[in-house]
DNA sequence: AATGGCTGCGGTAACGTTCCCATGGCGTCG
DNA sequence: CGACGCCATGGGAACGTTACCGCAGCCATT
């Protein structure tokens, strides 16, 4: 009859078979003005029936959307950008589109390309981690794109979706004074990153307000790596006064790596060291003891990211920069020294 | 003049640039056959000046490919399976494909609502971890796919690429003999997964090779999570002869949540249990002792199943199981009985 | 010298959809 | 009772690209 076996139906096929024009199909199937309720039934069995599903192709060439929405991050193997992933794609999908990933690796170049891929791609809009510190890239995009993650604070005139860091050290300082500790060593990321400047201030900040002199911490500086951490723990303990030592690291994969300078120091973790990372990585669970950390709010970043996606392409533009909250997770990595309990008895406690 | 400033310029304004007809513009931009090379220099040169790019979406119209490819994953928390995406993701940028990456959260109603967000789509293809265990929404998809990972077992009729579990047992297996331990205890996923049994096939094969019996290893079933690995390891404690016990766990995961029951069983790793994983996720890196366990190539699946996929587009149908090798990674789980040294001695060793 | 083939190019249709306009029928209001 | 307007529907164009066909000019062969 009307389609061929192995070719997939289209508006006419449906049109056809319920015998109006692709005109009145083409209504009836977007459920929009001016129908009747009987042809519209009709049209509406006739497409279940020819199995019609409608082609976003043609829709994207005609009304100028592809439905198609990119996500640019630095490390899709990182869990906390997967997770964002996973958010943006959730939303995405509610509103019928479909999320293109790429993972720039950390390389300008391949980020550059991806941009290309994507503007190729005829995407409607893109959500971006920009690896690159020019500005040059994101001009000549030229699509409605909003920036995620702490990166955003280079691009003043974009809206962007971050975390709370204010916040998200606030939690932290106040369970550390919980906990019985004040003033905490600092492992802070290279110099040259902006997150560093962020969390640093806002640890300033939260000193002030508690009477505490900023300078009295200890800091150093590292590679948001694992290494980067192991390394500036060991000079921490180098310079350490006697007693307890407790640190506030700015990035997981450093707290980790701290830990495993504590223990190669022969010290013990929390006994002799308390530690508490800021992320919220998975691998902060297996760790021994866990990681106390503040965990970000990845996928609702990812989702937020997305709705501010929609407001920049349906020109709504927000130009604002939205900071989610973040949320402590209490694990072991951090002595509790605020009760009466002697530290050996909470440290036999804890081994077992 | 031509295109007005807004608007994305089309093959038709390069066209009038270059002083030619779109049929011959189109001509150049393909690279193909019949042009003058003079003419084509020209066309080029419009193309560049007026920042020309190929709309996807009306090339996909025309020619029926969307330049699309689609994957389906159980999760993209996890970094295994985002390793698979970028394996993927970089494979299908070499052809200038895109890929729609969903994560269907283990959650059978989300894969089919993915598969179809696909097709409306108009992926060319996809690739698929499918959780569900019927084939009826792979019937459905009615497009080229691919399956990855080991639940591609239970369809024998589509291409697929997996982890070599036989090859990555004996990689395991000769390890652990190298190490001085014969009879591992087995920790494995519940009987209701394929890969279970696949698993403990490829343990029997080896020791039957080996002149064991594979009667005598102890084996204990659990979920694929830490918990899973911790309730399974406390069974096989109190199983356990004197000695010194060894331990295969048939997941990361899981051989991690056995090194946390060690630990609070009050004895030590690799001291007096030694522990062997499988998967090569990054959280086992972090963990003391860092886990001693068999990658599999992620990357690699991903990459296969992309060039995989483009046959199956092609209709080069390969109609072949791929089975990609595993490797070794060493860290600490994993005593050495094998040298004449003391094991205290070792131990010590291990210690700092 | 005439004819055939080849080569470079232009014109046009088609992919599937949506939007705009035209048309006819019917109800309503003056 | 006639004219106007509204509503349901149909016809056609357009989005940007590629494939096919046709045409003109040129070289080679007979």
């Amino acid at each position: 009859m009307s389609a061929s076996r192995n070719r997939r139906p289209t508006i006419i096929d449906v049109a056809e078979r319920a015998g109006v024009s692709k005109s009145t199909a083409a209504r009836a199937l977007a459920g929009s003005s001016n129908i009747t309720e009987e042809t519209r039934e009709r049209v509406l069995k006739a497409a279940a029936t020819v199995g019609y599903e409608r082609n976003h192709l043609a829709v994207g060439m005609r009304s100028g959307r592809s439905g198609l929405l990119g996500l640019v991050i630095p490390d899709i193997t990182n869990p906390f950008w997967a997770d964002v992933a996973r958010g943006a794609q959730d939303k995405a999908a509610e509103s019928g589109a479909s999320l293109l990933v790429f993972s720039s690796d950390w390389d300008v170049a391949k980020e550059a390309a991806h941009l290309g891929a994507l503007r190729r791609a005829r995407v409607d809009g893109a959500i971006i981690n920009p690896v690159a510190d020019s500005f040059d890239d994101l001009d000549r995009f030229g699509l409605p794109f909003v920036l995620i993650g702490s990166s955003a604070e280079r691009f003043t005139e974009t809206s962007s979706v971050g975390s709370d860091i204010a916040q998200a050290v606030r939690l932290g300082m106040d369970h550390l004074v919980s906990k019985g500790h004040s003033a905490p060593s600092l492992i802070l990321g290279p110099k040259s990153r902006l997150a560093r400047a962020r969390f640093l201030r806002a640890v300033h900040e939260h000193c002030v307000e508690r009477d505490i002199d900023p300078a009295i911490l200890a800091t150093e500086d590292g590679e948001y790596t694992v290494e980067g951490g192991r390394i500036a723990m060991r000079r921490l303990l180098e310079r350490a006064h006697v007693g307890h030592v407790c640190v506030f690291a700015a990035n997981d994969m450093m707290a980790i790596g701290a830990m495993m300078a504590v223990r190669e120091a022969g010290l013990r973790c929390p006994e002799d060291v308390s530690i508490i990372g800021f992320d919220g990585i998975p691998s902060g669970e297996f760790t021994w003891p866990g990681l106390t950390t503040i965990a970000k709010p990845g996928r609702g970043l990812g989702e937020r990211a997305v709705e501010g996606l929609f407001n920049e392409i349906e020109h709504r533009p927000e130009h604002r920069r939205i900071y989610l909250p973040c949320r402590l997770i209490e694990r072991g990595s951090l002595a509790d020294l605020s009760t009466a309990t002697p530290l050996r008895a909470a440290a036999g406690a804890g081994r077992v």
